[in-house]
RNA sequence: GGCCCUAUCGUCUAGCGGUCUAGGACGUCGCCCUUUCAAGGCGAAAACACGGGUUCGAGUCCCGUUAGGGCCA
């Protein structure tokens, strides 16, 4: 393992354009850039679309969009260009093609002719005998007749590499250490299919190549594959970068992997979120979104959870990223995007909490919300749950709950009509509406009345604000105001009139 | 099936041979505060997968087993 950085650093995210960006590959890009940053390096978007059958023409916005919305910005890409461009593979396939060739032509690949009907009877006669399947490296030993009539025939080929029968190849990962196989287990590989496209192997080397890239950060699912690439380095004689494979995310109730849907459910119910653009939906703060994922495989350290990008980026190292997959805590999730939500002024909460409201088809007053801000501050973990805690504040009409929730323990309906009926008789003659005068007026009115505080001020929340839950009834009142409140109270006793009978 | 990787509280993790009667965080539970719900404060339960080595000494090193993950087919 390495303790010095050799060359200038250059790392990149490479996503194949097949969907929504996903939370996982959200992680390993994050990884990537934090890494760049620490060491002031440039980090680089790549499109690999080499795998036509599964394109997604929305795929690259949806990437770039989630990217960017997590702060995580790339110096070189697709729609920004750079130095090193194109940046994305279909169109570098004249570069694969000639450096297949170069392989070829240095006798470290070679052109196979074989069908794919071939392929399969061989394998089919290799687990009869009870052999591992994989190809025979039949056309590897072609004798130049033999290659020669293929050519005048026109077959259709594909390029393999050459891969060493004997030895051993030894990887040094930066997050794993070293890493050993022996060659007798390792396959010709594909470097180029029949189309001229080239497969994942030989488009990684030879992209990560020309674009300089001095760390190779992606999932530990390539992990097999990572011989291969040693030996194409080496084919090339081109100078290695260093390889970071990253734990992956894994399902948080069910096994395996982390996948695109069907993620599940969290105990209370709630569904998993894994694309990107959930999170921004449900109401997560970018900055505890991208917190949360750095804590998952990686340690700030100072047993310290909550701490910003910047302040990630300087103590961010490969080396202390944890080798073993993780199951998606996405429970702490909604605790850190409460404590993000805590930590900012009502200021700069107000305007967050607009468009939820708005979504929400509610009409949002900005004073208003300006002074609900503080109130719900402290009650909600996304920007979402404001609707549920607060919207009643910007309902057009006004939405009672059914008399029996105004029904408080042990208090009857009678009774709750003849204490709704005094409040409003106290809060008639209150000319000052606001939280202390209220509390002095209704503090005393319960004792009057016989009835704990909790018991008057519970039958008053939910009849001015229709719900059982809200926010804190004297603050409420005071946003409000006399009129509406006064107005709502009597709609309560008289929904009660209809109880009692 | 073959190959590769991994293994500390339920979960995310700290730990890089002695300071570990194993630390932090989420979650859970209890208490306090309290007009609901939160937030906040205090506290509790909770882990080194198992078996062999190496060593004066192992959560920490090595081997195996088991389990999980991945890749190939």
């Amino acid at each position: 393992m390495t303790n010095e950085i050799k060359r200038p650093v250059r790392t990149r995210f490479a996503p194949s354009p097949t969907g929504p960006l996903h939370i996982g590959g959200a992680r390993s890009a994050l990884f990537g850039w934090l890494f760049a940053r620490h060491h002031n390096g440039r980090f680089i978007l790549r499109i690999e679309d080499t795998d036509q059958s599964r394109f997604d023409p929305d795929s690259l916005r949806l990437i770039t969009d989630g990217l960017r919305w997590l702060g995580i910005v790339w110096d070189e890409g697709p729609d920004i260009g750079g130095p090193y461009g194109p940046y994305v593979q279909s169109e570098r396939l004249a570069l694969y093609q000639e450096w297949a060739n170069w392989l070829v032509e240095h006798d470290r690949a070679y052109r196979c002719y074989c069908t794919s009907e071939r392929l399969e009877q061989v394998n089919k006669e290799k687990q009869a005998r009870g052999e591992q399947p994989g190809y025979d490296r039949h056309c590897r030993n072609l004798s130049d007749e033999e290659r020669a009539r293929n050519e005048a025939e026109g077959k259709p080929f594909v390029i393999r590499l050459k891969v060493p029968l004997e030895g051993q190849t030894i990887a040094q990962d930066i997050v794993l250490g070293e890493v050993k196989v022996d060659n007798s287990t390792l396959q010709d590989i594909v470097l180029l299919k029949s189309d001229g496209f080239p497969t994942y192997h030989l488009a990684h080397v030879v992209d990560d190549h020309f674009m300089e890239i001095s760390h190779v950060t992606r999932a530990n699912e390539w992990l097999p594959s990572l011989p291969l690439h040693i030996l194409l380095w080496q084919a090339f004689g081109w100078e290695m970068p260093e390889y970071a494979h990253l734990p992956v995310l894994l399902n948080p109730n069910g096994k395996g992997k982390l996948s695109k849907r069907h993620a599940g459910f969290t105990e209370d119910g709630r569904q998993v979120l894994v694309l990107v653009d959930e999170f921004k939906r449900a109401g997560y703060l970018p900055q505890a979104v991208v917190n949360f994922l750095t804590n998952i495989g990686w340690t700030f350290g100072d047993d310290r959870e909550i701490f910003s990008v910047e302040e990630a980026i300087e103590r961010f190292d490969l080396r202390d990223v944890h080798p073993s997959n993780s199951r998606y805590p996405i429970e702490k999730l909604d605790w850190l995007n409460g404590e993000y939500i805590r930590a900012m002024s009502p200021d700069e909460l107000a305007p967050l909490l607009r468009a939820p409201l708005e979504q929400a088809g509610l009409t949002v007053d900005m004073e208003r919300l300006t002074r609900v801000a503080p109130l719900v501050q402290p009650r909600i973990k996304t920007l979402n749950d404001v609707v549920d805690m607060a919207g009643f504040f910007f309902r057009d009409q006004f939405q009672p709950a059914p008399a029996e929730n105004l029904l408080q323990k042990n208090v009857n309906a009678e009774q709750t009509r003849a204490a709704l009926d005094q409040a409003h008789t106290a809060l008639s003659a209150v000319e000052d509406f606001t939280h202390d005068t209220l509390d002095s007026t209704l503090r005393p009115l319960a004792q009057t009345l016989g009835l704990k505080p909790a018991a008057l001020f519970g039958m008053l929340r939910v009849a001015i604000t229709g719900q059982t839950v809200a926010t804190p009834l004297f603050e409420t009142m005071e946003i409000l105001g006399k009129q509406t409140c006064l107005q709502r109270i009597e709609l309560a006793i008289e929904s009660l009139a209809k109880l009692t009978v």
